[in-house]
DNA sequence: GCTGACAATGAGTCTCACTCATTTATTCTA
DNA sequence: TAGAATAAATGAGTGAGACTCATTGTCAGC
């Protein structure tokens, strides 16, 4: 009985307790927000006095950046490969913000740190996380430019701002259920998403196409009697050099 | 000189005190930011001591909200005015977004705190500066609804969507100048939004504006549909010698 | 078994939001 | 006009939490 080990702590390999406490950090971050996170309290659960904290991150503010960080890399690379399995513009379109809304139905917490605590902050542009977010968010530009490529897409589509569009419209719809009241559903919200983003950049391939509603045929009217208009003041001009047409 | 007056404070009426104080504040919260805005600060610009700030307000929080009420109710009153002026759901609608971007440029600083301190923090539905947001986001959702009965735009629409899409991609696409970085194009961003959004929910008016029969309508869609498929097909290939046109 | 490298400690410091008992100015009343 | 009542304003706290640093403890290699 009298001979306990004099031992005060346990000493670890850097990385082991690194990554004790970005685990740690992890939980209390989403359980709190980053506001009402103690560091003392990240301490406490990966099994160490603050002080060890400060040891190996330069602040709290770093410590939230390199969980977020850990993070988006997994996610870019599931993107990645569920990518790669998806035939078509539209699909494709489809199902990255349909992807997107998944990653918001199962990381709420995470989500909301990101948009409120990373994202937002001055420094922001300076951060490697930047660079992830950014190849993240370029998916849905790749995507929409293949479209156009395919003429599954119009041609005149100002890409950042449909990404702009398409990622703000999702924080929008979602912050409810990330702010945690009510219920978010996926297929519906990725429904009228789609809906109203296709009928403006979908490049309808005319012909086969059964049963059209009359507003989309209208509307595709519309769009083919002005670009025909274009076209063919285009070719009036003498100097408007085509072979192959007319 | 002996009898200087043993005043050691100057007293005001309470409304006087809360002026001050509000206009101190709106000022160190936009220099600063939230969380770097000292109530002390703001309560020494305001010519009293940090104390008095608590007298009046029951926390450095529910300052801010009072300042960004009284701004937020000055804007909606300024949106009905302006749009009482404006004829056509399209305009009104392209108005209401020129306005919002408007505002952002005008108060990038303001807007900063109003989206990342007020609305995304989880107490904000029981706020009264909620419902100021409320009614003014409905202003897109009416005037689209307006657009709706008078024949203007499709009749399917979800509001709450495109609203989330019209707010949220601005919020997305100005992000940059809010943070201080880079210039905001207001014309070229409210062209991009209503060309992306109008040739989704638009109704367009076929042709000549007169009821044209349906199967004249289809007919001339797949017309129209095949010729411009053809000359789009022309342009797309690298070796159409075409000039004065891409 | 020593020793040097470094993991870990814990007792601070400092900044802020927020409190409260007390002081001072103004207004009301007799 | 003196004194009381009311309300404005003070400023010296308190406590919480981020961050620091001199010191102590552990272990690997010799």
């Amino acid at each position: 009985m009298a001979a306990t080990t004099p031992k005060k702590f346990v000493r670890l390999a850097r990385e082991q307790r690194v990554g004790a406490i970005l685990s740690a950090a992890l939980e209390v971050f989403a359980e709190r927000g980053y506001e009402a996170a103690a560091v003392s309290e990240i301490a406490e659960r990966a099994g160490v006095v603050e002080g060890t904290v400060y040891k190996y991150f330069e602040s709290k503010r770093a410590l939230l950046l390199m969980v977020m960080e850990q993070w988006y890399e997994g996610m870019v690379d599931d993107y990645t490969r569920d990518l790669a399995g998806i035939v078509g513009s539209r699909q494709r379109l489809r199902f990255i913000i349909w992807r997107h809304l998944r990653t918001i139905i199962d990381n709420p917490q995470l989500c909301r740190l990101l948009f409120r605590e990373v994202r937002s902050e001055l420094d922001y542009y300076d951060l490697d996380l930047h660079g992830s977010i950014r190849r993240y968010s370029k998916f849905i530009m790749d995507i929409v430019e293949e479209g156009v490529r395919a003429n599954e897409f119009r041609s005149d589509v100002p890409l950042p701002l449909l990404r702009d569009m398409v990622f703000g419209c999702i924080e929008h719809r979602t912050w409810n259920y990330i702010s945690g009241r009510g219920e978010l559903d996926i297929d519906e919200t990725v429904d009228q998403i789609m809906s109203i983003l296709c009928s403006g950049i979908a490049q309808p391939q005319a012909g086969g196409e059964q049963a059209q509603s009359d507003s989309d045929l209208r509307a595709e009217t519309k769009r083919l009697s002005a670009l025909v208009t274009r076209l063919e003041k285009l070719l009036e001009q003498p100097e408007s050099k085509i072979e192959g047409l007319r």
